[in-house]
DNA sequence: TCCTTCATGAGAGCTGACTCTCATGACTGT
DNA sequence: ACAGTCATGAGAGTCAGCTCTCATGAAGGA
């Protein structure tokens, strides 16, 4: 009952070349702000990208549509973000660098994220598209594991859910609001949570 | 350079009672409105206080204060909450059952909690007094770890970082919201997660 | 009892997320 | 070259979080 992709004024039909070149021109102008690590807002989006409010609006249907597409296309596929460790097949290694990375992502765009949690967290219907990032980097830092026999299928969906919830912006402001910590001690408390996590269950299945 | 307690306007002086009346009637609607598990705005609060919003901001400098001063008077204290488990000297025991405490009072303030959060995370500065009850849950929780001798100071210390990640209303909805579990099921995976850091930290010091 | 103090209400104002309408004019196919 | 389509802009409007001002009237002291 939907169209696929590009679901823009009158779904994609005639005048395709307009309509992508504003398509393109609002996400480029929320990647610019986001760079910044500042709080990035519709209205300040759509003056930069020279487009009235209303037709960013017509784009994406709210901010966080158009944070999410913006930062998708901005962030290294997990590939990349895992080439440092691509040789390893130690998921303990593998899940450290993916937390590290995506924190570090995080940091970068802060305000971005921050507004795109606000903008979510009292519409949970609107965090769909969410999960995407941390889930890919997650799975590919247990390939490994899961190309490997012998691990118990029930602990590694566990173990998914466990690093879905520490491998997160929400993880990082806990830290850094909540218990003060400074960035770098925030980002060396996640990733030894998630480190400790995976040992634990990859580690063994006794008692 | 601040009055300590009641920051009511004219800070403590003359018409208390006044003052006290008004606060309390503040106070008692919010917390009506937040059982209902619903959102909670100013405007509603002031209204079912019969006070008028500018009034409400007298009393609270925002939502979140207000939220937080609401919950805080209707939260079980550590020691009710972990009453079940009293007896026990078993810290995997006694965080299973403070993770599942504070979870399920997430889920029965689970509108004002988002309001909370989203009122918070755009402005960190505002988030101060928000970790106490996680903390004050997490610490009652450890006490038999913290009252014995033998344990790494530093373990100890990563570990509760470790648990105010992970007990906490941001967990349940990354669980609910962008892993789609249904509330049961994010509770138990939460639990799950709790106890396999609570295990992993207290178990030993190999390698 | 009078008078000063001050809590409060009413309401305007500002920002941001959205929504909706209406007129314009650029684009497209004929 | 004309005409109809449709992307777009402008702007008004709603709601919530907040801030600020001004007038009022009740509480409390003298």
């Amino acid at each position: 009952m939907q169209e696929t992709e590009p679901k823009t004024p009158q779904s994609a039909q005639g005048r395709t070349n307009q309509k992508l070149r504003t398509r393109v021109a609002i996400v480029s102008a929320a990647v610019e702000l986001m760079r910044s690590g500042r709080e990035v807002t519709m209205p300040e989006v759509a003056k930069a990208a020279l487009v009235s409010e209303a037709t960013a609006y017509r784009y994406f249907p709210d901010l966080a549509s158009l944070l999410q597409e913006s930062m998708a296309g901005e962030w290294p596929t997990p590939e990349q973000a895992l080439r440092a460790v691509a040789d390893s097949t130690d998921p303990v290694e593998r899940v450290a660098a993916a937390t590290e990375h995506l924190l570090r992502q995080v940091v970068a765009y802060q305000g971005a994220t921050r507004a795109m949690i606000a903008a979510t967290i009292t519409r949970p219907e609107a965090a769909a598209t969410r999960p995407a990032l941390r889930i890919g980097l997650i799975d590919h830092a247990l390939t490994p594991v899961t190309d490997a026999p012998g691990t118990d299928p029930a602990a590694l969906v566990q173990l998914k859910r466990d690093l879905a919830v520490v491998m997160s912006a929400e993880t990082l402001f806990t830290l850094t609001d909540l218990l003060h910590l400074d960035t770098e001690d925030a980002i060396a408390s996640a990733v030894h949570t998630a480190t400790t996590l995976t040992r634990a269950a990859l580690g063994a299945g006794r008692t």
